[in-house]
DNA sequence: GAGCACTGC
């Protein structure tokens, strides 16, 4: 077959006259259909380029970037480097003849902000943008901006697989929409004949049930998905167990397993195989004589909260779109099969396609980018789909506290643009330009490079591993990223050899790829003027420049027995338990991230710490460290009560609180502070008004036409507000979950849509129920502990065994409100003290 | 039982 055989010639004619006319083009082509190779080579043969213009084409992968450019240049008879040539991140095959020039997408939006006019480009085709990268939005927004005003003549084209084409064509318009048709394998999707619970039957039996069942429909081996390891260990046991399974051998596969494993489970077998697996299955690898997919339609899935600054992985519904991918896993070889764990009803009501990133990344990078192209006013910016405004307002603040941003536009500062040199998060760039004040620019220029890819000092590892990396690294109490960089060093001199690196827990591949990343940051900042010269660089130097990239990140031990932290800004997390960093009292976390574990319990985990000391603080943010006096007058007592402290930002880093019994309604002020601040939780309102609060919000987002009311954040407040002090009834709420509290906010009819659509879409996998088994009058210790904590006078009931704490607490009224705080770690660590003390104390009493 | 998977400068 020759390329003039590719079905996307039939549309030759059609490409060159909307792009000489409108200059702007949507063509919507299946893979296969040569659309990547081809439309470039058209551009050229027609003479759409120019004199001497190119034709950039960008791709969201380096490898096909250069696949591309390697066929394309044998197609058109040039050598790699001459007429067709490719540019990736450290690799570059191009020269001042070249006419098409394949680059990955940060390579263009970089070249975007150093030469706005695009000087020598005539065209540019966006190639695979039905994925929706970051950088692919901005730049087709950028390059539109640039057609509209000062390169009229630029030519645009947006090529993808499968498309919203309603949307971009409106974006684009006027434009031109070219579809190609492909072809593909058949693979029978069923569905569950009826809605199933996963609290009440595990979805594991439900999956390994289905394997049963369709074990004998087809002769080929299985592909079941699961969220995560969790899942898959557990459903590897439910097919173990299966009676009709017992011919099929099992095998996990997901990403953290050793690469040994994973072949083994890629690898073919004698007897028939059900492979359980992680999304890895779904994109990155392929597996060969799968005719069967079962299919559990969720998935753990990354976003970035902007509300609250901090990456989160729960398990969500997948969308249809990436139903049908996993689908398709099962057709490769043959036709095939794909059961789906849902109704054909609940699949109408997924997501269609998964969100955009700009919808759900951290949008710092972007912004600071656009701010370099003068793009002040980023919410008036052109986005083909806005992000959360709390996202970009997130952002600007980041890039403000980094001193990237500044003035009442919020404009990029000097700083800035030295920052936006270094192509890494703004964070790590403004470490590399602390770095040269405090003479540690190489040690966090590795810093950097190091945090880049996938994480490659295993978590999890055994004993005996754990041994060899301490005897080998030694032990850190400073910095995590001290002992990440005492890794690599040490899989740089085993030349990244598989076994040494096993060794330590380290994945060798994953270490390797930070080398020449560290070549580039070094060669960056020696451009810039930074000193790069090899010196022992001092540990508290660097500290001191983590602490100016994550100053947002600080966070303050509670106390010395537990892992559990208060971070700036009113949040609360957990210290990573593999962490070194166990003795400080106050650290930056490198990392803040929100994790739902197999039982649906979520944490809020800190890795990456850094230790600091408080006087670095008043050294590098003046303005921020300060001694307040809080004064407050205590109506009972008829006398002012004063509160020293002193804080970073928000954090409180001392007080001296004063010890008077607090009157109820100071207890209840208190209580709406904890809880607004996430501190604290009103038993019962998590789990149901915060979901209806949810579900309301996005029946007013995604039913405009019913002019649903959302409920704001102040709405919020004040309900809380409303029953700390009593006023709102906490039992109605718990009995009667929704109504009573939000009836202001919803019709009849509004809430027969809400009750018709909104609770499967939302309903999260395995669902989020708290557990809570207590004791009446928990230890004393306890009580006065947390008495002390909050300030609340109460009376404290406790648990056994996964220890959440329940209170009660009066509201003025004279109304008892439980409110509950995650305690497990310190129960845990100070449970045989506290125990021996009670024993002590009250010797007839029986202390389990 | 704390932790999906990718990609990019």
């Amino acid at each position: 077959m020759t390329p003039r055989d590719l079905p996307i010639y039939e549309l030759e004619s059609a490409v060159v006259a909307a792009v000489r006319g409108a200059g702007r083009l949507i063509v919507q082509a299946p893979t296969g259909s040569g659309k990547s190779t081809q439309i470039p080579q058209m551009l050229w043969r027609h003479g759409l380029l120019g004199e001497k213009g190119e034709v950039v084409v960008l791709q969201p992968r380096r490898l096909a970037a250069r696949m591309l450019a390697k066929r394309v240049a044998e197609e058109a008879g040039t050598t790699l480097g001459e007429g067709v040539g490719y540019q990736i991140r450290l690799e570059s095959r191009v020269s001042e003849r070249t006419r098409i020039r394949f680059v990955t997408e940060g390579i263009l939006l970089r070249q975007m902000s150093f030469d706005t006019a695009l000087r020598g480009i005539s065209a540019i085709v966006f190639d695979e943008f039905h994925e929706r990268h970051l950088y692919g939005d901005i730049s087709l927004a950028r390059a539109l901006q640039i057609q509209q005003t000062i390169r009229p003549d630029l030519k645009l084209i947006v090529m993808s697989a499968t498309l919203d084409a309603g949307l971009l064509k409106s974006y684009l318009a006027p434009c031109e929409v070219l579809v190609s048709q492909g072809r593909s394998f058949p693979v029978r999707v069923e569905y569950l004949a009826k809605r199933t619970d996963f609290e009440a039957e595990p979805v594991w039996d439900v999956a390994a049930r289905e394997c049963e069942r369709i074990a004998a429909a087809t002769g080929g081996d299985f592909l079941v998905f699961m969220p995560g390891a969790y899942e898959i260990g557990r459903t590897v046991q439910a097919i173990q167990g299966a009676r009709g399974l017992r011919d099929f051998v099992t095998f996990p596969l997901h990403g953290e397993l050793p690469p040994e494993a994973q072949d083994r489970a890629v690898a073919r077998h004698e007897a028939r195989k059900i492979i359980v697996s992680t999304n890895v299955a779904e994109t990155s690898l392929t597996i060969d004589g799968v005719t069967a997919v079962v299919d559990c339609g969720l998935a753990r899935i990354a976003r970035f909260d902007p509300h609250r600054g901090i990456n989160t992985l729960l398990v969500e519904k997948i969308s249809a779109a990436s139903a049908d991918q996993r689908a398709g896993r099962a057709g490769r070889t043959a036709p095939g099969i794909c059961v789906r764990l849902w109704t054909e009803r609940e699949h109408e009501q997924r997501a269609p396609q998964e969100l955009p990133e700009v919808k759900r990344l951290d949008l710092a990078e972007v912004v600071l980018t656009l701010k370099a192209s003068g793009i002040d006013d980023i919410a008036r910016f052109p986005w083909l789909e806005k992000p959360d405004e709390v996202g970009l307002v997130r952002a600007e603040s980041l890039l403000a506290d980094l001193g990237a941003l500044a003035g009442e536009k919020k404009s990029i500062t000097e700083l800035g643009r030295k920052m936006l040199r270094f192509p890494v998060h703004p964070r790590y760039a403004r470490m590399l330009l602390a770095a040269q004040e405090h003479g540690c620019v190489r040690a966090v220029a590795l810093m950097a490079a190091l945090t880049q890819g996938r994480n490659f000092l295993l978590r999890g590892v055994p004993k005996e591993v754990e041994r060899a990396r301490g005897d080998a690294l030694g032990e850190e109490h400073e910095s995590d990223f001290f002992l990440l960089m005492r890794a690599w060093r040490y899989a740089d001199k085993a030349n990244y050899a598989v076994e040494a690196c096993r060794r330590l827990g380290i994945h060798a591949q994953g270490a390797r790829q930070a080398g020449p990343l560290f070549e580039q940051f070094l060669a960056i900042a020696a451009k810039e003027g930074l000193d790069v010269g090899e010196r022992r660089a001092d540990g508290v130097e660097i500290r001191k420049c983590v602490l100016a990239g994550f100053s947002d990140q600080l966070a303050r031990r509670l106390d010395a027995g537990t892992l559990r932290c208060e971070i700036i800004h009113g949040r609360r997390g957990v210290l990573a338990r593999e962490s070194g960093i166990q003795q400080a009292k106050l650290l930056v976390a490198g990392e803040i991230s929100e994790i739902g574990r197999g039982d649906g319990e979520v944490n809020t985990l800190l890795s990456l710490a850094t230790a600091v000391e408080e006087p670095w603080l008043k050294e590098l943010f003046p303005d921020d460290y300060r001694e307040t006096r809080a004064v407050t007058y205590d109506d009972q007592q008829r006398r002012v009560v004063t509160r020293r402290e002193r804080r970073f930002r928000d954090l409180v880093l001392e007080a001296k609180a004063s010890s008077d019994e607090a009157p109820l309604d100071e207890a209840a002020r208190l209580l709406t502070k904890e809880v607004l601040a996430g501190r604290l939780k009103l038993e019962a309102w998590d789990d149901t008004v915060e979901q209806w609060i949810l579900r309301v919000n996005r029946l007013a987002e995604w039913f405009p036409e019913l002019e649903v009311n959302p409920v704001t954040d102040a709405d919020r407040a004040t309900l809380i507000e409303q029953v700390c002090y009593g006023e709102l009834g906490y039992r109605d709420i718990k009995d009667k979950p929704v109504m009573p509290v939000l009836k202001d906010w919803l019709t009849a009819e509004q809430f027969a849509v809400l009750d018709d659509y909104l609770p499967e879409r939302l309903t999260m996998g395995n669902g989020r129920k708290s557990r809570l088994t207590y004791h009446k009058d928990g230890p004393p210790i306890l009580s006065a502990r947390i008495q002390e904590l909050y300030g609340i006078e109460g009376k404290f009931a406790v648990g056994h065994g996964r220890v959440p704490v329940k209170f009660e607490v009066l509201a003025p009224n004279q109304r008892p409100i439980q409110v509950t705080d995650d305690l497990t770690n310190f129960w845990r660590e100070q449970y045989p003290k506290i125990k021996t003390e009670l024993s002590r104390r009250y010797p007839r009493h029986e202390w389990r």
